[in-house]
RNA sequence: CGGGGCGUAGCGCAGCCUGGUAGCGCAUCUGCUUUGGGAGCAGAGGGUCGUUGGUUCGAAUCCAGCCGCCCCGACCA
């Protein structure tokens, strides 16, 4: 992409109202236009890296052996009243009447309209187990918005949602979105510690947050810094395995919200070396819930003593567009966002800081046309700005390396590489520039 | 939803207390000079002061309602 082409409002000056630094970065690097409390247009640059969340998501809720499909925003009140939420929801829900006087809703979550799905097509023992899922917008009517794409009121979000003949089946899907949850997050760049949650009436052991840590976390956590050292299992895990051991490896040690949180037992179990107190960040919440909208709402499979019995259900939440706040707050500093490459907008930016200058645009088109030829998704700075105003806008937007391409360097056949996250620069010549680019010899 | 605050040019703000028809910085446009880490000089354009009503000879300024937004708290992916 050319940048005189692109669509990229960076703001010199912070606009007042974003308080926390993931928010008043990205309203300053032009990704998002606030439009309402808690309501978001998602500007070109900040609609490239939630495309790159969601694909990430998506493919490890694949390889996990979910299935992805699409239910709509808007829900009948019906189905709502069916389990009893309509009522119990409060004025969070976003409540539409449509011109024939019908009750909507617009979804703040898909727990009754994924049971109506499954009831209507499942009878038997045979057709289980099942676990979809689907990346769809979602809104709660939040008392009060704030910090940015982190709590707003619509916001995107990948919701699994799990079928099972009883509770130890149940906990095997459990697993596998468990597991799924902890190579999603590290290919994101994020160290996610699973959190034991509260299971509400439902009680047992199976419900987690997913939280990483943040200096700006909404809430204060609690856990053995081991636990935040601990990899991810990889992606060449065996889904249809025992991944048990996955699971019990990382539910060892002491990890809490403060919600949850007993100092006695976290003293008792943690060694003081070890004990972490920081703040948080929620970016997944999992969660096996049993009969609780299965039953009500008459979600019943034969079982093999020709009993029907209500399915064992689980849901299991991403929050994708929150996951962009989250991102920058781990990864940024005084000059701006430090995108890992995984979800980087454009995977390098080339700086021509001479525009116009016939030498410096030719060699500028060829670095352009190799890197994008090696996938490597370039922004060229092609308009004619002064030097320091193209590194200060690309040191905002964060790309992962910078080309810095101008007549000077070209003299001598050089041109430098500068590191985005370590500020290291490589003064090399053009052509390996681009060749180590191309290879990714920098990462 | 309780408590607090703010709405004046695209952005950040002053002016309001003590009423007299609006100002600063950045940004934008023009010209010249500059040109390797957010340039300099000169000039120009841009605001029914959130909105409705009231008080007044006169309202950005005082009063009331409404709308919007932000912060602290309680609640949440």
């Amino acid at each position: 992409m050319r940048l005189s082409r692109f669509f990229l409002p960076v703001l010199k000056e912070v606009p007042g109202e974003a308080q926390i630094v993931s928010h008043r970065l990205m309203l300053r690097a032009g990704m998002i236009r606030q439009e309402a409390a808690g309501i978001y247009a998602w500007l070109p640059l900040g609609h490239r890296v939630l495309k790159k969340i969601e694909q990430i998501v998506r493919e490890e809720q694949d390889r996990a052996g979910a299935v992805e499909m699409l239910m709509p925003t808007l829900q009948l009140a019906d189905l709502w009243r069916e389990s009893g939420r309509y009522d119990a929801y409060g004025p969070e829900m976003l409540r539409i009447v449509d011109r024939h006087e019908r009750d909507l809703l617009y979804g703040p979550t898909n727990e009754e309209m994924i049971t109506e799905i499954f009831r209507a097509y499942s009878r038997s023992y045979k057709d289980l187990p099942k676990l979809l899922y689907h990346i769809q917008w979602k809104f709660r009517d939040e008392r009060r918005p704030r910090f940015g794409v982190m709590r707003g009121r619509e916001f995107l979000m990948k919701d699994a949602y799990s079928f099972d003949l009883d509770e130890a089946a149940a906990r095997m899907s459990y697993n596998k979105m468990f597991a799924a949850y902890l190579n999603t997050f590290q290919r994101l760049g994020l160290k996610a510690v699973p959190m034991r949650a509260d299971t509400g009436p439902i009680g047992g052991d199976l419900s987690h947050e997913f939280i990483i840590l943040a200096e700006t976390g909404e809430s204060e956590v609690f856990c053995d810094a081991r636990l935040v050292e601990m990899g991810a299992p990889g992606l060449d895990l065996d889904f249809d395995g025992d991944l048990q051991p996955v699971v019990d490896a990382r539910t060892a040690l002491y990890a809490a919200t403060d919600e949850m949180h007993d100092s006695a037992r976290f003293e008792a179990e943690t060694p003081a070396e070890h004990r972490v107190s920081a703040r948080g960040i929620e970016v997944g919440h999992i969660f096996y819930f049993g009969t609780k909208y299965s039953e009500p709402m008459k979600a019943v499979v034969t079982h093999p003593d020709g009993q029907d019995r209500p399915v064992h259900m689980g849901s299991y939440g991403v929050g994708v567009s929150r996951l962009m706040g989250a991102i920058i707050e781990a990864h940024h500093d005084e000059n701006g966002c430090i995108w890992p490459e995984s979800v980087a907008p454009f995977g390098v930016g080339i700086i021509n800081l001479k525009a116009g200058d016939a030498e410096t645009d030719q060699a500028c088109q060829d670095a352009y046309d190799a890197l994008t030829l090696a996938g490597k998704e370039p922004l060229l700075d092609d308009t004619d700005a002064r030097a320091g105003g193209k590194f200060a806008t690309m040191d905002l937007i964060g790309l992962p390396y910078q080309l810095v391409i101008g007549p000077r360097g070209l003299k001598e056949g050089k041109a430098e590489v500068k590191v985005r996250a370590t500020g290291e620069r490589h003064e090399l010549s053009l052509a390996d520039a681009v060749a180590r680019l191309a290879e990714g010899a920098f990462s």
